[in-house]
DNA sequence: AACGCTCCCAACCGCAGACCG
DNA sequence: CCGGTCTGCGGTTGGGAGCGT
């Protein structure tokens, strides 16, 4: 797109005379296409490369950056134009889930795209996915948790303010990551002294349809010194979510796990951030351990998962992870261990990155790395696409992306179907059929 | 038709690292 | 080693297009 010129001191092509335009005032704003032609014939001779030269000697006003942009972004050949096709959406999502905001490197995975084509698809995808959040959220929550939706709304603004009724706010220290107060305003269900939230509202706040099985939605809000967690009131079949609550806000663990709890037994379906899927049935309370699909015993390591700083595990390597059930006791479901699928924050931000150069290396969530990651659209999945507002939380698309293309390596037959009818389950969150 | 608003994206800017004399 | 230049990278800006009123 030749946008119109701006901070152009002399609009208009600007071709130098003979011998050079190195005196005259660098021209700046959009590129004619004389001056496209005239740098495309000065590298066809010459080579890339040396742009002060480009500037020197052919005849174009402009500085030498902006001669090497030109080429880099419109003029070199083999650059592909028009819009991404989903394959490269999938690719670049799950690109900046590994790498966070290095355009270039990207760019060097996606051949004919440019690092500015996709830091622009990029930020782009951010305000659309942020638009239709906020509108999903306000749409879905009912009046009495608005109060939710202000603090999310106002994280998404960038408002640092937040409400004045103190309810909720916006910690302006920890990088507007949402923090809500919830000392008020929540009802009591159980009389306990505890507010109490509906945590079907909470999950549609993170762009989760529905519960897994048949949750019957009630769930009182705990707070420890280390955490909140969402705890189910009552039911065998509980999904349990802990929410960590720290400096930099309130966020949940990065993976998913439905618990069943039944007389002694639990069972547990989980998937990791980077789609994994493992389950464990009717196992006595206590240390337990999770299978994931692409276990082989000679290589699998048992890992401790749970941890208060979420922690990610490679794929390629770890295909056992361990979950401990830190104190056993049926009677308090908050208590067993459970990494969760985390709805607000991590939608937004990554917990982890993945090195896969480097085999089963843990990589501490860290809140301070500018791992901006985001929900993305998958039109492919238009079911899910529809259920969430165009939003699907990254962490998930993240895994359906990875699953596709990780799987078939250990299961050339692999297809979603198989996949589904393999014994490993996830949990109803909208994925494809 | 005019206006205002939003979104997209090309281009710019500042910074940092590599390179070279 | 040092300073200057070149190149690459990531963040930001602002004009044009498109759309709704």
């Amino acid at each position: 797109m030749e946008t119109g010129v701006r901070d152009n001191p002399c609009p208009g092509p600007v071709i130098a005379p003979e011998g050079g335009a190195a005196d005259k005032p660098l021209k700046k704003g959009s590129w004619t296409s004389e001056e496209d032609a005239i740098l495309v014939a000065y590298v066809t001779k010459h080579g890339e490369g040396n742009w002060k030269k480009v500037q020197k000697f052919a005849g174009i006003n402009r500085s030498a950056k902006s001669c090497r942009l030109r080429w880099a972004n419109h003029l070199r050949p083999n650059l592909k134009k028009g819009a991404f096709t989903p394959e490269e959406e999938l690719t670049i999502i799950e690109l900046h889930a590994q790498l966070g905001n290095k355009w270039a490197r990207m760019a060097s995975q996606l051949p004919g795209r440019t690092d500015n084509e996709i830091k622009n698809y990029w930020n782009s995808l951010i305000r659309r996915t942020m638009r239709a959040r906020t509108k999903a959220a306000i749409q879905i929550c009912s009046p009495e948790k608005r109060l939710m939706v202000h603090g999310l709304k106002n994280f998404q603004e960038g408002d640092q303010g937040l409400s004045s009724s103190g309810e909720s706010e916006c910690d302006p220290s920890a990088g507007n990551l949402f923090n809500v107060n919830m000392t008020t305003d929540f009802s009591d269900m159980n009389g306990n002294g505890d507010c109490d939230v509906d945590l079907q509202d909470c999950l549609m706040l993170a762009g989760m349809r529905d519960l897994p099985h048949d949750y019957d939605s009630a769930a009182e809000i705990i707070r420890t010194p280390e955490m909140v967690q969402l705890q189910p009131i009552s039911g065998q079949r509980d999904m349990v979510y802990n929410m960590h609550e720290s400096a930099q806000g309130m966020y949940m663990d990065e993976s998913c796990i439905c618990v069943h709890a039944d007389d002694d037994l639990i069972s547990m379906n989980a998937v990791d951030g980077h789609g994994q899927v493992g389950s464990m049935h009717d196992q006595p309370l206590g240390q337990q351990t999770v299978l994931f699909p692409q276990v082989s015993q000679e290589s699998s390591e048992a890992m401790q998962y749970y941890d208060p700083d979420p922690c990610y595990i490679n794929q390629h390597d770890v295909q056992l992870a361990q979950f401990e059930c830190y104190n056993p006791n049926p009677e308090n479901l908050s208590n067993i261990m459970s990494c969760k699928f985390d709805p607000i924050i991590s939608a937004q931000t990554l917990p982890y990155s993945l090195d896969p150069d480097s085999p089963a290396q843990i990589i501490p969530y860290n809140p301070d790395a500018d791992n901006f990651t985001l929900c993305n659209s998958v039109p492919k999945y238009s079911d899910a696409y529809l259920n969430y507002g165009g939003v699907i939380p990254a962490v998930l698309s993240s895994a359906v992306s990875h699953v596709e293309r990780s799987l078939p390596a250990f299961f050339p037959s692999w297809n979603w179907n198989t996949f589904q009818s393999s014994g490993y389950n996830w949990p109803d969150l909208g994925l494809p059929d």
